[in-house]
DNA sequence: GCGACAG
DNA sequence: ATCTTGTCGC
């Protein structure tokens, strides 16, 4: 039923990709950043999009934005949108970051006063093929700090599921233990992180933009009752 | 041909 | 992403 996609929108979207990568800011940009303890921090935000059974076409894209440190939900938006853009690993972007940047506008436009200072986002930022993710697409058109939390590793630039790494997962002792994943050139792309002392599993953080990776990773952490942060984790409850 | 493939 | 029950453990 679907057409395999077509060589050169993929070509657009990669030579898109390149010219977003020039803005993203790597580096903390926001007062409370600096702040041991976050202090000035009073919003956090997720985005999220969710299907249902066999449906990859109608989603529904979700807002919502907690109160920092309570994390206690102040505003939540969800709105039923029709996906243009099929999934391919690499460019997710181009399927969800139209409709996520709908849900911030709304926000922005109706209750500015409540924008999030931050915003989690569901999948990569900088630990991507291209060094370009979602989260750092989204950062990028939204002038927001973004932090990108991945479920799954996306296997880039060599780093896999090799022994190695499920050895480094298993030495994560308490929530908060992270390791690096280190790209081909040397770079560190994001960190493995344990988000909770129940969860084995960790999780993939890294940048988006206007924040740095050590920021990013501690406050995730910061933003952890249970294995995803609570803002990308209450999107999915309504 | 085989494996990999964020959401 | 989503389909799904029970089950084991604190």
């Amino acid at each position: 039923m679907s057409a395999p996609p077509a060589e050169d929108l993929l070509q657009q979207w990669e030579s898109e990709q390149a010219r977003l990568r020039q803005q993203v800011l790597e580096e903390d940009t926001e007062d409370w950043q600096g702040s041991p303890d976050f202090s000035g921090l009073e919003r956090v935000g997720g985005v999220d999009l969710s299907f249902i059974k066999g449906d990859d076409v109608n989603a529904c894209a979700q807002l919502v934005v907690l109160s920092y440190p309570d994390l206690q939900v102040l505003y939540e938006d969800s709105q039923m949108v029709t996906l243009t853009a099929p999934y391919i690993a690499g460019f997710l972007a181009f399927r969800e970051t139209p409709f996520l940047l709908e849900a911030l506008q709304r926000l922005k436009k109706n209750q500015p006063t409540l924008l999030p200072q931050v915003v989690f986002v569901d999948g990569n930022g900088l630990f991507h093929y291209r060094e370009f993710g979602l989260a750092c697409h989204l950062g990028v058109l939204s002038g927001l700090p973004c932090v990108g939390v991945a479920k799954n590793l996306l296997q880039v630039q060599g780093v896999n599921k090799s022994e190695e790494h499920q050895s480094q997962i298993a030495a994560l002792q308490r929530g908060g233990d992270s390791f690096p994943l280190i790209g081909a050139s040397g770079k560190v792309l994001g960190k493995a992180l344990r988000s909770s002392d129940k969860s084995s599993k960790p999780v993939y953080v890294s940048v988006g933009h206007k924040i740095s990776l050590d920021t990013a990773v501690r406050l995730t952490h910061a933003c952890c009752r249970y294995r995803v942060p609570e803002p990308i984790r209450q999107c999915d409850v309504f």
